[in-house]
DNA sequence: AGTTTGTTTTGACATTCATCGAATCAGTGT
DNA sequence: ACACTGATTCGATGAATGTCAAAACAAACT
């Protein structure tokens, strides 16, 4: 997929910068689509019941549904908004079986945030 | 190159899964601390506006603040207010020199991000 | 002094979000 | 059929967030 790359500006000129009289050089830009891409990967992370819930997603490779409302100390409505909000990122995945609903992580995804901040370069 | 390895999960183990009578296994929590923490990175990274900021200082280590306005298409109060956002979560610095402030990446917090993902473990 | 330009803060507004109680849905039983 | 339990959705509320115009601040220049 569109993953980072671009090197926008020269790559090993430019050791010189502005310091007056000139500023700006054009710098290109992510487009609107990877951007909100992007942020909407972070949004669904950026509340700590979630990362809660992914972290506990990571160290058993799967967890009962019926769990977490404890562990994040939030009500089993909250838990469920929560969930929803992460399998809608695509970052989590649960299947039922019988009463209970397991969920684990959808690994693949929070490669692909890694890789798109180039944080492994 | 950056692309995947990482086998983010213990490889062959607990395949034995609850399945009925018994769902819960106690599964440790993240500290409501480091939950909050990790999530206020993510929430500073929640917003497209602020990812090509980001995007923008990852591949030009070095950013005018005149420069970001035009690139995301909001105004200069707005994109202060980004600016500010991410230097309170740690992302980013800038220092002023002259007339112009230049913006700058802090790799270690953004390592810190992936790291508490432990995509890499 | 005053002007100009770049940046931040203030104030206000509209939108989104987290939270929970209550109602509803989904399976398993009796 | 009914009851029970786990999970989700609905509705409402208070808090947080993104946005911009206007004002304030900072540095350089006349």
């Amino acid at each position: 997929m569109t993953t980072t790359a671009i090197s926008p500006i020269a790559p090993g000129s430019a050791r010189t910068l502005p310091v007056l009289n000139d500023c700006c050089t054009p710098s290109s830009t992510m487009s609107d689509d990877d951007a909100s891409l992007l942020a909407g990967m972070f949004k669904a992370l950026a509340d700590p019941a979630r990362v809660k819930i992914l972290s506990m997603l990571l160290n058993a490779d799967e967890v009962c549904a019926c769990d977490f409302s404890a562990s994040i100390g939030k009500t089993a409505a909250t838990t469920s908004h929560h969930l929803k909000l992460l399998r809608d990122a695509g970052l989590i995945t649960g299947d039922r079986r019988g009463t209970w609903i397991y969920y684990r992580v959808i690994p693949e995804r929070l490669v692909a945030i890694r890789d798109a901040l180039s944080l492994g370069r």
